[in-house]
DNA sequence: ACATACTACGACAAGTTGTCGTCGATCTCA
DNA sequence: TGAGATCGACGACAACTTGTCGTAGTATGT
């Protein structure tokens, strides 16, 4: 195990399986190359070939033409990102961090807001709608 | 204005860094190597010279040995880090991973009692010690 | 002045990333 | 059924990053 980040093209395709649920490699190179290029068909392959190898997209194999899918989510990675920035900057407490974007103000107030509801709803821990 | 990403042996520096203010190249690799290697004197400069580059680090050029300090802090590095995590996943803010984080108890309930102190007080905006 | 320590920087191997081409298997449909 | 298109697997490659080392030149101190 040894990169669990996501470079550039490779975000931009789980950008599409995160927005789709499934798609076949065709339709991913359609999405990311609007250039009819032939080429293309190739590095699509690789990326999601990568990307599977990684853990980060998991595919159907029992059809002919392979069915690709987010093996994690959105928010799963970024939460994954940011534990693994935590660990590294802060002994694994998000708190410093978020402490200082709150007190920097480079959080808006509708997003603590946001955040304030979130904490307070964990409180209760009653109700789902 | 390319990476801004701190790799291993950088983030190793800033950490001493970022806890001891000012340091030589020496005490660095005092730190960094324990064994008295010479060859790792080239290592450490070159470190530092990157890191320079990249903005990490700023250097007095005015004493004979230089002197090396953070040029940013570890919080603000961590607050861009989750900002330009943010831009990539979630158009930019921050809300919707640290809901998830609440929501699968990837941060404990400590953790969840100092936020929600830190964005009641800054409603408050009133005191600082 | 001479040995020592320091800075600057070229060079390199290893790893990552995006890209393309080829090859063989499979599918399509006339 | 067979020719052409499509697909999956993968080798190869250039560009870039990262950690490392060595060398050359300069400054320091005694």
């Amino acid at each position: 195990m040894k990169k669990t980040t996501l470079a550039n093209a490779e975000l931009a395709v789980m950008d599409l399986l995160w927005d789709e649920e499934t798609l076949t490699a065709r339709q991913i190179r359609e999405r990311l190359y609007h250039d009819a290029n032939k080429a293309q068909h190739g590095t699509v392959q690789r990326l999601l070939q990568r990307l599977e190898d990684k853990g980060f997209v998991e595919r159907d194999r029992n059809v002919s033409v392979h069915l690709f899918a987010a093996a994690i989510s959105r928010e799963d990675y970024g939460c994954v990102e940011m534990e693994s920035l935590a660990a590294k900057l802060t002994g694994g407490s998000l708190a410093p961090l978020i402490t200082h974007l709150v007190e920097q103000k480079r959080i808006s107030r509708a997003e603590i807001e946001r955040l304030r509801k979130i904490l307070d709803g964990e409180n209760k821990r009653g109700e789902k709608s």
